[in-house]
DNA sequence: GCGGATCAC
DNA sequence: TATGGTGATCCGC
C-alpha cells in the first residue's frame, strides 16, 4: 500500500531551509519527491504539519541522531576515497569494466515482463475523503482475487508481491495470442462499476486524476485503436432509462489488439471491471525496469520500454537514482555525496563505487545502471521469518512488559501454528520512549513454535534488558518477538518420526498397554497425587531431560511433544507430513488418546465428540491440581503486582542456581527416555519456586546449552541423525537399564518406587505416567484445536495467499541479470588496493 | 550467530 | 492523528 507515502514522500525541500543539514534531514525523512505518485497533494501543508508536530519531539531528535550516523558513514567513506590512488582507480576500471562486458554479453532482451501495480494509494484517499465507500467491497484483497481470477490467465506462475502488485512474464502467453481470433480478445463492459465511479459521482480521486477518472473506464486505455470511444460512453450512460442504459452498454463491447500493450490495457481494463480499482503497469525485458515503468505513468497509466538495449539505455539515462528499486534514503544520500544523482551517473562512478562498496552493492549498482534485471519470476520462496510487534504508549513496569510479552508471544504462535513452523531463534525487539531500537536474539537447538516456548526465551531476554536499567524502568513505546531459523521439512519430518514411533503401538515400546483403558486411569490417579512429592531428583531429571529433548526430539521440551500428538489425533490437521498421516492410515481402528479404548466408528467426527467427552472428565476432576501449578506467567494477568514481583524475584534466584543443578544432574543415573517431562510441568512442579525454575530451566542460555548438551543426550529410539553419546546403549526402554542404580526401581516421572524388577512392567508404569502428563496438557490446552483446521492446508496448498505476508522474495536479486552474471568473481574490496 | 541498519510495501 | 507493521537482506563484528 501506498499510504505510507501520506506521511513520507513529500516534496517541499525547497521550501523549508535550504541549509545541508535541513536537506539532508528531510532526506531521512523521505521527504523528497523522486519517487512518484505525490503530485497534486498539498504538500506544504502536510509538511508543516510534520514539521510543527516533530519540533523538540524525541522522535525528531531521534531523526537527527539517525542523520549524524549517516553522516559519519558518508564522512568514513569520503575518507576512504581520498586515499584512492589514481592507479588503483585504474586497476578498478579495468575490473569492473571487464566483469560490465560479461554483464552486457548476458544481457537478455527476449522477455516481456509486466509488473502491475494498484492504484491503492489513491483508492485509499478516495476512501478517506468518501468514508462511505468503506462500505462497498473495494480495495481490500482487491489484488488476491486478481491473483487467481485474472493474472493467471496471462501468466500461470505469475509473482504477487505483497496486496497490490505482482509481476508477470507474459511472454509465451504473447506469442500465442497472435493466432487469437477478435472474439478471444474483446470484453464487454459491464454496468457496476459505471455506475460506481459514473460521473455523477465525481470523487477526490477524480479531482487527483483531474480529467480522466470521470468515465466507467478510463479513457486512458482507450486511446486509438479500441472499439469504443469516450463520447459513447459518456453518451450511453446519460441515458434516463436505466434499463435501456443496461442495455446499451452491455452491447458495448471492447476488442484489444495482440501486442504487448494492447495485452496490459486489457489486463488493466479486466482490473478495473472486476475491481473498480485502477491499476498502472510497465512493460520491459526485465522485472527491474518493468518495476520502474509502472512508476512512469502513475496512476492509471502504463509505460513500455522496447525490448532494444537503445531504448533501455535512454530510459536509464536520466532517470534519478532513488528511482531504481533498493535505493533508498540512505543509499540515495551517500551516493549523493559522491556526485551521483542519475544512473548515468551511477555508471561513470563504477570503478569508484567498487572501491568504495560491498561487492552486492557495487555488482547491483552496475546492473542497474545497465539497465539490466532478472527476467525470472523467482518462485515463492519459503517464508524465513514470522514476527509480530506492537507501538503502544510509554510502558515502564516490568509486569506490563512481561504480560505484553506474553500476549505477542501468544499471538505470534498462532501464526506459526497457521503455517506450521517452527523456529530456532527468538528474537526480541525493543524500541524506547526516544525511539532507539534494540534487538535481541537467542537461537536454541530446538525449534520453537508456541506460545511458552517463545515466551521462555523472549522473557528472558526481555529480563536481561530491563535488569541492565536498573533501577531505572525500561521505557518502552514498542515491543516486537520474531521467530526465524524454521526447520525444514527434512527436519520436520525427523521430529514428527520421533514422536510417532515413541506412541506408535505395538512397537518395541510397551505403549501397547496405554490402550487398556481402565488401569491406565488408575495409573494417572496415583501418578498425580504422587507428584506432589517434591524431590531433589525431579529438579535434576527436568533440568536434565528439557536439554536432552532439546536435541533429541528437536524441541525444547513443554507442550511442544503434545502439539505433535495433536497431529496424531487429528491427520487432517497436517497434511503435509506424509509420514504422519501414513501412520494413521495404518491404524484403521481409532483409538482414543484419552481413555485408550477402541472407537466402533471410524469416523473422525465421532471420535472427535468421544475425545472431548473424555477430556472433559479428566479436566474436572485434575482442575483444582492443574490449576494449583499454573504457569504464573500465563495468568499473569490475575496476579497482584506485588505478587508478580516476588515471582520475579524468583525466578531470578533461581536462575542463579540453575546451572548448579544442571550440572549435578548429569550425574544422576537416567534410564528415562522418548519424552521430557518438561513436557508436562505440572506434574512435577507443584511450588511456586518450583513452577518458575521449570520454565527457567528452558531459558539457559545458548552458551548454556551449547556447552552442556553434548554430555547430556540420553537416548531416544530412532535417533539415526543424532550423533549417539555414551547413553546410546540405553536406547530402548525395553533393555534393561544400568542407570538405575541398586536395583531399585524409582519411576522418574512419579518418583515413586516401583515394586517390581521387572523392567518391561517398569516401563509400562513409566510410559503411562508420561501419558498422564500428556494427557493434562490435552485437557488444557488442546480441547479445541482436536477439532479445528480440518483440511485448513491441503498438500497442494501453493503458498500464494497474499494476505499471509510473504513479501517481495529476493527483491535483491531480480536486478542480477542471469547466474552466469553472477559468477564473475572479481573480487576488489579497498583493502586489496591499498596493498 | 548477533545487532544495527536499510529498504520495500 | 502524531509518526506503523512485517519481512528481507546486508554488513561488521
Amino acid at each position: 500500500m501506498k499510504k505510507h507515502s501520506l506521511h513520507c514522500d513529500m516534496d517541499s525541500t525547497k521550501k523549508i531551509g535550504n541549509t545541508d543539514d535541513d536537506d539532508g534531514f528531510l532526506l531521512r525523512m523521505g521527504l523528497n519527491d523522486n519517487k512518484a505518485g505525490m503530485q497534486g497533494l498539498d504538500k506544504e501543508k502536510i509538511n508543516k504539519i510534520i514539521m510543527e508536530a516533530t519540533k523538540g519531539s524525541r522522535f525528531y531528535e531521534n531523526e537527527l541522531k539517525k542523520d549524524q550516523q549517516v553522516n559519519q558513514r558518508i564522512e568514513k567513506m569520503m575518507q576512504l576515497k581520498d586515499k584512492i590512488t589514481s592507479q588503483q582507480l585504474l586497476k578498478a576500471q579495468l575490473q569492473v569494466d571487464k566483469h560490465a562486458l560479461d554483464l552486457e554479453q548476458s544481457r537478455d532482451l527476449s522477455c516481456t515482463i509486466v509488473h502491475i501495480d494498484m492504484d491503492a494509494f489513491y483508492a485509499s484517499v478516495e476512501m478517506r475523503d468518501n468514508p462511505e465507500l468503506k462500505e462497498k467491497p473495494i480495495a481490500v484483497g482487491s489484488m488476491s482475487m486478481l491473483v487467481r481470477e485474472i493474472l493467471a490467465e496471462y501468466d500461470p506462475s505469475f509473482m504477487p508481491i505483497g496486496l497490490d502488485e505482482a509481476y508477470l512474464n507474459i511472454t509465451e502467453y504473447l506469442e500465442e495470442r497472435q493466432n487469437w481470433p477478435e472474439d478471444k480478445r474483446s470484453y464487454s463492459i459491464k454496468r457496476e462499476n459505471i455506475a460506481k465511479n459514473g460521473k455523477q459521482d465525481v470523487t477526490a480521486t477524480d479531482e487527483l486524476k483531474s480529467n480522466e477518472a470521470a468515465h466507467s473506464v478510463s479513457p486512458i486505455l482507450f486511446e486509438d485503436n479500441i472499439s469504443i470511444t469516450e463520447e459513447q460512453l459518456v453518451a450511453t450512460s446519460q441515458l434516463c432509462n436505466e434499463e435501456q442504459r443496461d442495455k446499451e452498454l452491455l452491447l458495448n463491447s471492447v476488442v484489444f489488439g495482440t501486442s504487448a500493450e494492447e495485452v496490459v490495457k486489457e489486463i488493466r481494463f479486466r482490473i478495473e471491471q472486476k475491481t473498480g480499482l485502477t491499476a498502472s503497469a510497465g512493460i520491459a525485458p526485465n522485472m527491474m525496469l518493468a518495476k520502474m515503468c509502472s512508476d512512469q505513468n502513475k496512476p492509471n497509466g502504463q509505460y513500455r520500454i522496447s525490448p532494444d538495449r537503445q531504448s533501455v539505455m535512454d530510459f536509464i539515462k536520466d532517470l534519478p537514482i532513488r528511482k531504481v528499486p533498493g535505493i533508498g534514503k540512505v543509499t540515495e544520500k551517500m551516493l549523493k555525496a559522491l556526485g551521483i544523482l542519475t544512473c548515468t551517473e551511477l555508471y561513470q562512478q563504477r570503478a569508484l563505487l567498487s572501491l568504495l562498496f560491498s561487492e552486492t552493492s557495487w555488482h547491483n549498482f552496475l546492473d542497474v545502471s545497465l539497465g539490466l534485471g532478472s527476467t525470472e519470476l523467482e518462485k515463492y520462496g519459503e517464508r524465513k521469518s514470522m514476527s509480530i510487534e506492537r507501538t503502544f504508549s510509554e510502558i515502564n513496569t516490568a509486569e506490563e512488559q512481561y504480560s505484553l510479552c506474553q500476549e505477542l508471544c501468544r499471538d505470534l504462535a498462532q501464526d506459526l501454528q497457521k503455517e506450521g513452523l517452527k523456529g530456532k531463534t527468538v528474537t526480541l525487539k525493543l524500541k524506547n520512549v526516544s525511539f532507539e531500537v534494540k534487538t535481541r536474539a537467542s537461537t536454541v537447538l530446538a525449534a520453537v513454535s508456541t506460545e511458552e516456548e517463545i515466551f521462555v526465551l523472549a522473557k528472558d531476554m526481555l529480563r536481561t534488558e530491563i535488569d541492565g536499567v536498573a533501577p531505572l524502568p525500561l521505557r518502552l513505546r514498542l515491543m516486537g518477538v520474531r521467530v526465524s531459523g524454521f526447520l525444514n521439512e527434512e527436519e520436520k519430518k525427523y521430529q514428527q518420526r520421533s514422536i510417532i514411533n515413541f506412541l506408535k503401538p505395538g512397537k518395541q515400546t510397551d505403549t501397547a498397554l496405554l490402550q487398556s483403558g481402565k488401569s491406565s486411569h488408575e495409573h494417572f490417579t496415583k501418578a498425580s497425587e504422587t507428584t506432589h512429592r517434591e524431590s531433589f531428583f525431579d529438579k535434576k531429571r527436568a533440568a536434565r531431560q528439557e536439554s536432552n529433548q532439546e536435541l533429541l526430539i528437536n524441541k525444547p521440551a513443554n507442550k511442544q511433544n503434545l502439539h505433535d500428538i495433536k497431529s496424531l489425533i487429528n491427520p487432517v490437521e497436517e497434511t503435509n507430513d506424509t509420514i504422519g498421516s501414513k501412520n494413521l492410515n495404518e491404524c484403521q481402528s481409532l483409538t482414543c488418546p484419552v481413555c485408550f479404548e477402541e472407537q466402533r466408528s471410524s469416523n473422525l467426527e465421532a471420535l472427535n465428540r468421544h475425545i472431548d467427552k473424555c477430556l472433559n472428565g479428566i479436566l474436572e476432576k485434575d482442575n483444582a491440581e492443574i490449576s494449583a501449578s499454573e504457569n504464573s506467567w500465563e495468568n499473569s494477568h490475575h496476579f497482584s503486582p506485588d505478587s508478580k514481583k516476588k515471582m520475579s524475584e524468583i525466578c531470578q534466584k533461581n536462575k542463579m542456581n540453575k546451572s548448579v543443578d544442571m550440572i549435578e544432574s548429569t550425574k544422576v543415573a537416567d534410564s528415562f527416555t522418548s519424552i521430557s517431562t518438561e513436557a508436562f510441568p505440572k506434574v512435577v512442579a507443584n511450588t511456586g519456586k518450583e513452577r518458575e525454575h521449570s520454565l527457567l530451566s528452558e531459558t539457559a542460555s545458548n552458551t548454556y546449552l551449547e556447552q552442556n548438551f553434548s554430555s547430556k543426550i540420553t537416548s531416544l529410539e530412532n535417533t539415526e541423525q543424532v550423533e549417539k553419546p555414551e547413553y546410546t546403549q540405553e536406547t530402548e526402554p525395553s533393555h534393561s537399564s544400568g542407570a538405575i542404580e541398586d536395583n531399585v526401581l524409582v519411576c522418574p516421572v512419579c518418583n515413586t518406587e516401583q515394586k517390581t524388577t521387572d523392567l518391561s512392567l517398569f516401563n509400562r508404569h513409566v510410559d503411562i505416567c508420561l501419558n498422564k502428563g500428556i494427557i493434562q496438557e490435552l485437557t488444557e490446552q488442546i480441547v479445541c484445536p482436536i477439532k479445528s483446521q480440518v483440511g485448513s492446508m491441503g498438500r497442494g496448498h501453493q503458498y500464494m495467499n497474499p494476505t499471509t505476508g510473504i513479501k517481495r522474495p529476493g527483491l535483491t536479486t531480480p536486478q542480477s541479470t542471469s547466474k552466469k552474471a553472477k559468477q564473475s568473481n572479481s573480487k576488489q574490496t579497498i583493502e586489496t588496493f591499498l596493498k
